[in-house]
This record gives structure tokens, sequence and C-alpha cells, in this order.
DNA sequence: TGATCTCCGACAAAACTTGTCAGAAATCCC
DNA sequence: GGGATTTCTGACAAGTTTTGTCGGAGATCA
């Protein structure tokens, strides 16, 4: 049945903000298990949706992204699977996420395209949302997946941590 | 009619992660409004609406978490409005998003209560979304209202930032 | 008392999230 | 070639959240 556990109360608006989607949280969970499940062979999506008990058909729609990237290959057919295409630790979290949901935007109008905001001058508050923007992509590059995959212990930060 | 300009294409799923809602725009927009106009007596809801093209009955709504927050004071009847409780640069961001949308939180498993994600001990990658959180209300907090209520000008970051 | 304003709960349309399903395309193995 | 396996793709659907609107109940001032 995929129990995709919990599905806790994020309702009546006061649970959560800034916060990543099913997507964002599957897809990692999937990073990790196939950077700790491969060993060469391509590695199916149905081992890793068992593994990590997530529903099969909804986690292949959410890789897609992570394929198009070129973070994951895929191999179809007989044995066919999923292979890291770059060691674990050469791959930077930031860009797992970035793939899995869109870009990281804490608000619509640093989305580029056309007249950011239409506010344009008038809005000092730009700032401030370029600012969290840039704090979260350096928190989430400051991990690669095999600070992530490493098994239980205490992880060993191997990337640059600015503290 | 109070267009609430754009409502811009947030639609299709790519367009932007880890975002604020409206709420968090909305009532951003309203305190720096509300920082510029106050000048001893209370401003009007109509005016802050007016002035910043916003749909008003809506953002009666979002203010309320404001005022239990204790960031701005209201006044009912005649001549009433809003106040900021406190000078504006004594009012960190953080909290003002905070009152706005709930607690900043990347990911479910990290809003307490009960045991944390079930997932307990073999979850490695809570370490990546508290770091994401505690980046995000870092840089909340490096502002002040009163760094955003600047006019027009390049900010003048009086808060401490470190850098 | 009448005119303003905030406060509050109910209601509702639209968008987004979270999946499911069916089938097409590729690959392996006999 | 044929069957089994596995990814890939698009369509569909239920449930939740977001984004507002509306109406009326207090407060306050003149």
């Amino acid at each position: 049945m995929t129990e995709p556990q919990e599905l806790s109360s994020r309702g009546l608006h006061g649970s959560g903000a800034v916060a990543f989607s099913t997507r964002g949280e599957y897809g990692v969970r999937f990073m990790v298990a196939l950077a700790r499940m491969d060993h060469g062979e391509p590695v199916s999506l149905t081992d890793i949706a068992e593994q990590e008990d997530l529903p099969r058909a909804y986690l292949e729609q959410i890789i897609g992204g992570l394929r198009d990237a070129g973070i994951i290959d895929s191999q179809r057919g007989a044995h066919g699977g999923y292979r890291l295409a770059r060691p674990a630790n050469e791959v930077r979290m930031g860009a797992v996420l970035k793939a899995l949901e869109g870009p990281i935007v804490p608000m619509a109008c640093l989305a580029e395209e056309g007249s950011p905001c239409n506010r344009a001058g008038n809005c000092t508050v730009t700032q401030l949302w370029s600012r969290v923007r840039d704090s979260v992509n350096e928190a989430l590059d400051s991990f690669t997946l095999a600070d992530l995959a490493a098994p239980g212990s205490p992880i060993a930060l191997t990337s640059s941590v600015k503290h």
C-alpha cells in the first residue's frame, strides 16, 4: 500500500513556512538511498521505493527532474534502473533541490523574466528576499550527497563550511 | 477593485520553491508602509491598502498576526488605525515573518511535537534541513524594519551583519 | 446618534499538492 | 522473435491550501 507515512498536519496555516514540498523530501531520500545502494549496477526504482517506503509511481514522476539535470543516469529495460552520474561527494545538495523543486526563490519578484515586480526602484524590500535566497543556497551547497549518505554516525562535514 | 497586481504565474510547479506566500509579501509591505506613514497618529488600514494597492479585507486578516505578536498596536473607532509598537530599528524581520507566516520550517519533520519524523536515528538528512532553517532565520534577523523603510537610497545596514 | 475603524467568523473560487493509472518505448535474455 | 522487466510520459483526480470576499459585531470619536 505504500503508506506515505504521517502526511502530517500541515493544515490550518500555522504549520511551516518557507518549506520544501514532498518533492524535495522524497527526492532527497531517493538520492540518499541510491547513494547507499549504488554499487556499480543500476538500482531499480521499485527497490528504492520499497526501501524508503515511498509511493512508487509518484516517486517516478519526481525523479524526472534529477535525470534531466544530469544528476542521475537512467537505464531502461530489464536490469535497468538508476545510478549516480557522479560520485556522491561531488553532488551538491543545492543542485539536487533545484532539480527537484524549481529555483529557490523566496518571493515571486525575484524570479527573472520581464519587469521584476513592477515596483522597480520603489522596492527596498528586494534586498531582504535576495539575502534569504542566497543564504538558503549557501546552506544547501554546504552539503554534498556524501555527507548525508554516510551511515548513521555523526556526519563528517567534508565540504567547505563557513562557521 | 483593488487589483492585487500581477498574481504572477506561480503556476506549473516550476516557479519558486521555499517561498513565502502573499501573507509574507503583503504583510511586509504593510509594515514598511506603516513605518513610513507613522508620525504619531494611527494610520488606517484603508490608507495603507490604497497606498500599497493591496486587497483591503484580505490584508485586514493578515495583519491580525502582527497585532497578536505585539509588533503593531491597533486602535479601534474613528480616527483609529495601526501604529508600530516599537521603533522601526528595533523590529527584526524574523519576528515579522514569523508572525505573518508560521514558524520557518523547511521540512515537516523539524516541527516539534511527538516523535520527529518517526525515522529517528535513521535520518541524517535532518542536519541539512536544520541548517537551512537556521540560515533563513539568521538572514531575516539581519534586517530590521528600519533597513527596509529607509527611502529609496542604498540601505544603511545598521543591524549586526556577519559577513 | 451617526460616522469611522478594527475585529471576527463564515464562505468560496482558484491554485497547488500529491498521487494513481494506462500505455508507450527501451532493453535484456532465452 | 517474444516475453519479462523497467523507465518514461501524459492524463486524470481527490484533498488541501491559498487568496480573497462578505456581513456584521464591537469601539471610539464628534
